[in-house]
RNA sequence: GCCCCCAUAGCUCAGCCGGAUAGAGCACAGGAUUCCUAAUCCUGGGGUCGCAGGUUCGAAUCCUGCUGGGGGCACCA
């Protein structure tokens, strides 16, 4: 029985996370606690869903629990004296991991973890190879960038390509075998016209400067020109269709058109660091495509309506609960939806996997509604995950290749490097330990690259961007340089303590004095919540915002808690927190393709 | 016309499958370095969480309506 969902509404992104995936603290706590409260009220019918959380800053308990307030409808007893018989039975059977436990407010349950505990969860978190995160299985298809040939990159496509490579490495990091695949225009109707526009107007010297400038420029002059004459149009028609029934001239053009715009792609995604695990373009399915309608003609699922053949969603009363999805033309071309049907069941067959992220903006939210109704139609049952994101806009308004307001990727790609480049020469001017001109120019990209992805991976991805260099390329405040900066700092503390002959630190003993440590301690035990989270509701941004936190708690406990100058047991603590979170930046700005120095 | 998304501090945003006193950054005012990198830290002012109802022990969070902004809706991708 399919649950009823109201009209038009997607699929939840968000299913309920199995207990067994919860990060270790997480999973104790919350097991002790049902615990207790089925030794609390054993004739409780049904268990509340229980969910420990960690206590915001001003309150004295690390984690608390709202699960007694919950239980006063079911049990028709005040919350206050509910949480009293829970805290019973929690203290009784957890003295090893949980010091206390206090009702506060009007019924949470505050549980403050022992010294004992503490170390064990710790050491738990130093053994573990992802930091606590859980270990995910099955493979995962992530469908991102998708840029079109014969265009050039531009700042349009970042959201898209950074988001989708940090979900790339995600997901990789939690286990999955993860397919980032680039599915690029590379067909269709643009090729008619640019093939008939290479023909006519060509500048070869221009082409084999920048091919793709030269492309976009043919690109343009064809539309401008097949304004004013549309025999134009049949004629790019033609040369289409010789493409399709595979002339080899036009079909040799068409290959160096792809190959040419590949390269410049390239460029990009070598100096972004983005990696691609297949280039499947439209193309690749375009022999697919009759075989496909067919097949869903046959079996009912489109049918043919004003001379097109479409897919239709209706109710059991025969409402229809979404647009109509065309999946082939009056005159028989296929359609984008076509392609997209195609590859889906292309990757359901060759992969198997347990679920495809599409990553693409907003306005293709309709869209995937459509392909992912069509596709449970067909019977594939995999999760499929639209993650959209906003525009990128300019404060003035929208980019448009007409308005010539159009700023190309590698343009923004230079600019911060040079900012960041300018900055750090600057810095090093009034340095004593003064940088290299090699460190400058590893540091250079590293920060100017960082502070463009940052700027798109910290925000809530649902919302859209308004495009500024400054405040793109910022080098203070809530910025990947402060992450990388926190970064470095750990670094010098381990150079040093190293040189100063102190052991290295393996998370025991755990000796904190000061709440600065705690509060830090407490906070890299969450590193695995935060990643698996992301994950799960395809937001890069999750991580973000814990590296963020991390690194502001580190900062307090750096200003608060001498590490070199502490001794013996203290010393060694610090150095396990310094370590811990240098590890947890390392690998946290890892997944969002930031790279964390040493030393800057 | 129908559908979807958004509205939180002067600005940019976080928090949103309900949980205590709504948080950051920027900007503004002030302070901290005999001590591990001051790209840091601390303090301060700043809020009818768009408006009006509703559900609930509890609403920025869920529901309904309204206002304003953005996006989409048959042969583009």
């Amino acid at each position: 029985m399919i649950p009823a969902r109201r009209r038009g509404t997607p699929p939840p992104l968000r299913p309920e996370a199995p207990m067994s995936i919860l990060p270790p603290v997480y999973a104790r706590l919350t097991d002790h606690v049902a615990a207790a409260v089925r030794a609390a009220f054993p004739d409780l019918e049904a268990m509340p869903d229980v969910q420990v959380v960690r206590s915001k800053p001003d309150f004295p308990s690390d984690y608390q629990t709202a699960v007694a307030m919950q239980l006063a409808k079911p049990l028709r007893r005040a919350p206050r004296q509910i949480a009293e018989g829970i805290a019973e039975a929690l203290r009784a059977r957890t003295a090893d991991l949980i010091a206390t436990v206090d009702i506060t407010g009007p019924g949470f349950l505050a549980l403050t973890l022992s010294d004992a505990g503490l170390a064990d969860v710790l050491a738990e978190q130093v053994a573990s190879p992802r930091l606590g995160a859980p270990t995910l299985e099955g493979t995962v298809v992530i469908d991102f960038s998708s840029p079109n040939v014969a265009k050039q990159m531009h700042v349009g496509h970042l959201r898209s390509t950074i988001i989708g490579d940090a979900l790339r490495r995600i997901g990789t990091f939690l286990g999955h075998t993860v397919v980032g695949d680039n599915h690029i225009g590379d067909w269709g109707t643009q090729f008619g016209q640019l093939i008939y526009a290479w023909n006519h107007w060509r500048d070869d010297d221009a082409y084999a400067a920048d091919p793709v400038a030269e492309l976009e420029r043919l690109y343009v002059k064809f539309h401008q020109a097949s304004a004013l004459d549309d025999a134009l149009n049949d004629a790019a028609r033609a040369e289409l269709a010789k493409l399709q029934a595979g002339d080899p001239t036009n079909r040799a053009l068409w290959a160096k058109f792809r190959d040419d715009s590949q390269h410049a792609f390239d460029e990009v995604y070598d100096r972004l660091g983005v990696r691609f695990d297949e280039t499947l373009g439209e193309s690749f399915y375009h022999e697919m495509l009759a075989p496909l309608v067919d097949d869903l003609t046959a079996r009912g699922l489109a049918e043919r309506s004003e001379g097109a053949m479409c897919v239709f969603f209706r109710d059991e009363n025969g409402e229809e609960t979404l647009p109509p999805f065309l999946v082939q033309k009056k005159d028989g071309a296929f359609l984008y939806a076509t392609t997209d049907l195609a590859t889906i069941r292309y990757r359901k067959e060759r992969w198997d996997p347990v679920r495809v992220i599409y990553v693409t903006d907003l306005r293709q939210r309709l869209h995937f509604q459509q392909l992912f109704a069509t596709a449970a139609k067909m019977g594939i049952d995999t999760r499929l995950d639209h993650v959209w994101f906003g525009l990128m806009k300019l404060p003035e308004g929208s980019f448009s290749t007409r308005k010539g307001n159009v700023i190309a990727l590698k343009t923004l790609l230079d600019e911060g490097e040079a900012r960041a480049r300018a900055v750090l020469e600057a810095r090093n001017a009034e340095q004593d330990d003064a940088l290299s001109a090699e460190e400058i120019d590893a540091l250079a990209p590293m920060i100017g690259l960082g502070a463009i992805k940052y700027a798109d991976l910290s925000n809530h991805p649902q919302t859209d961007v308004v495009f500024e260099f400054d405040k793109m390329l910022a080098l203070n405040g809530d910025t990947a340089v402060y992450l990388q900066y926190t970064s470095a700092r750990t670094h010098a503390v381990q150079r040093k303590a190293e040189a100063a002959g102190a052991p290295t630190p393996d998370g025991h003993p755990v000796h904190l004095e000061a709440p600065e440590e705690r509060d830090l301690l407490l906070h890299l035990l969450d590193f695995g919540a935060a990643v698996h989270g992301a994950w799960e509701n395809g937001r890069p941004s999750d991580v973000a915002h814990y590296l963020y936190q991390l690194a502001t708690r580190y900062h307090r406990f750096y200003a608060k808690c001498p590490i070199l100058k502490a001794e013996g047991a203290l010393q060694a603590s610090r150095l396990s927190l310094n370590a811990l979170t240098q590890r947890a930046l390392t690998a946290g700005l890892d997944l969002l393709g930031i790279e964390a120095p040493m030393r800057m």
